[in-house]
DNA sequence: TTCGATCATGGAAGCGCTTCCATGACAGGG
DNA sequence: CCCTGTCATGGAAGCGCTTCCATGATCGAA
């Protein structure tokens, strides 16, 4: 078993018990054409035997390659990355790196000092390339971006500008989705939660359900702005209940805001749906569990993830994957039925 | 502006541009105490104008100190992540770290290819240490903890055995907690609802909680298994309203399986603390919003994270932190409240 | 048989930094 | 004024790997 504290052993070594040279090995080790399956095998024999991991620092430093990218989440509220969709993103994230050889550093810039942390990552050359999420309108982070002469891939579109590379769901065609069917459902009286205003997610939900909506000669009641928490929702929808008792639909462009409405609403004595019919976006993991169940616009959060890792590495490689739009869903449940025949209530489109 | 395409600088050229040598130039940028007050000025300067960073990689294999550390995430499915908890540990060790110079990798090791990564990178020296989240009974992760001479922290017990530097909630204390509270509140017929009992965190707050019932000279009328998610707590309840349909109580070991639980009694038509009261444990950002809001048992679970980091960087630095244990205390909400006079209903102990 | 062409081979030069060690300047005590 | 101790200084040797390049062996074509 011998767990003796003994260094890791270094090419060289294996070299040596291979009898081959140095560059021999390190051919040998990556698979490197130059060399004779004599000397092949020999080495993968020595490797074995000294169980051999070649040192990822000294190959980096030779290699100039890190083999490792930075998830960085912006924020200016530590607590937005304990929201479920992050924990998503970086899943999906996770998983395409697992069949790389790259590593995930995750870096959670909520303070000035993480985005300084994150300049000073790049400028010192600590990762091969930079994954951008939910930056948002002033965010220093979209400036160090663009400085970089690294990959850059962000998830969600910043609000000015187009960067190179992105991927993003369709924010617009989701908040489409929702206007439509609360038309087709016979909803007349029809308002919205908002998200943060300097994020281009909610600013594009909010536009693809407005122009839904004109085209259905609908007008948009009010729009409130909430924060994605739950508590936002709540407070949103009383604005809104305050302001148009009367209303009879909401849509909230996060999954946690619609939550919210429907605890005002069961706090007020309305009914979700008979009295007011709720939306959400996102379909999280509770979106079902809501009471009632929470009619909703699925987006594919962890594909989001996914894609934007695989959009990294194909950057870092040097090939150009364009960018990306993530088609969105409705996933109608009780919160917002369909009208009449309930027939197919699982998936509408 | 410039954002030419220009190579990083080097400190050779830091050192030519101040007039110094490189060793000079390198003391000076680390804060060496053999310099002159002269030459670390004009290092200084150079430094500044040429916009110098260190190459981290060169300074890791010069120094044998790679600068980063790695959070491991053990589970065998892969939503486990999703999990609210792990953000919020998350979140604590990236806090910590924010403050020292090292990274956070962050390893999602759901698959035999997971616990493969973190092997490599182990014997890779990719890490100066490594945190353990969650190990399961027979986890491959907890036997790679013993080989590596890296640092190992673990977050929360393994199963098996005391490793040598672990921060763990009071689990046992706080599963006493509930019963207590339950006991004092005058329920009777009390069930409970455990995790997976390979892990070392259900274990100890069901034998805290047996405990304290015996001591209160209470029966405990059943056990079921859960997983830690809402639907496993769903049906949990289930079985033991199945076996138990007059039980008034019901401690579960996670806040997810105790909302689990609640909507159970709710389609049940029990009312929630009327007929059943329920407590849950971790006080997670939504026990409160729960209908009604979750009496449950609060761990730091931030703290948690913080000081698992906290931990690892003094022994990574050489330092023997002892092990910590983190207090656990109640907090009653609505789903079990305290008996009579109801009046200090905000945070009992 | 001869002559390139082909290719396995290993020496050596880095990658960019830290740090050991030898050197010399300088200051203060005798 | 000399000697020893102190300390700033820079040359050079690594850290462990990749890769350029020169060398020599091998082989088939002429």
């Amino acid at each position: 078993m011998q767990a003796s504290p003994r260094r890791q052993p270094t090419l060289d070594e294996v070299a040596a018990r291979a009898g081959v040279s140095r560059t021999a090995a390190s051919r040998a080790i990556n698979d490197d054409p130059h060399v004779s399956q004599a000397k092949r095998e020999a080495v993968r024999r020595a490797v074995q035997e000294l169980g051999y991991v070649p040192n990822s620092t000294a190959r980096a430093l030779a290699t100039r390659r890190v083999g490792a990218v930075v998830l960085a989440v912006s924020s200016d509220e530590p607590t937005l990355f304990a929201d479920p969709f992050f924990a998503e993103v970086t899943l999906g994230v996770s998983s395409f790196l697992e069949q790389t050889d790259l590593e995930l550093i995750l870096l959670l810039a909520h303070t000035p000092r993480g985005t300084e942390r994150l300049r000073r990552i790049l400028a010192a050359r600590r990762a091969d390339g930079l994954m951008l999420m939910a930056v948002r309108g002033e965010d220093p982070l979209g400036r160090l971006a663009e400085q970089t002469e690294l990959p850059v891939v962000f998830g969600g579109l910043p609000l000015h500008g187009t960067p190179r590379w992105y991927v993003d769901p369709d924010n617009r065609g989701g908040g489409r989705l929702a206007a439509e069917h609360l038309a087709r459902s016979g909803r007349q009286r029809i308002a919205m939660i908002t998200g943060q205003v300097d994020l281009q997610a909610s600013v594009a939900r909010e536009q693809g359900f407005r122009e839904a909506l004109t085209l259905a000669g609908l007008p948009l009641l009010a729009v409130e702005a909430g924060d994605f928490t739950l508590r936002g929702g709540e407070s949103a929808m009383e604005r809104l209940l305050a302001a148009h008792p009367d209303l009879d639909a909401v849509f909230a462009a996060g999954d946690g805001m619609a939550l919210g409405a429907l605890r005002t609403l069961r706090h007020r004595g309305l009914r979700a749906p008979q009295d007011v019919a709720v939306v959400g976006f996102d379909d999280l993991a509770s979106a079902p569990y809501a009471d009632p169940p929470l009619t909703t616009v699925r987006q594919p959060v962890r594909s989001l993830g996914r894609e934007m890792a695989r959009m990294l590495v194909d950057v870092i490689d040097g090939r150009d994957p364009g960018s990306l739009i993530l088609p969105t869903r409705l996933t109608v449940r009780e919160s917002a039925p369909t009208p009449a025949p309930r027939a197919d209530a699982g998936q509408a489109r």
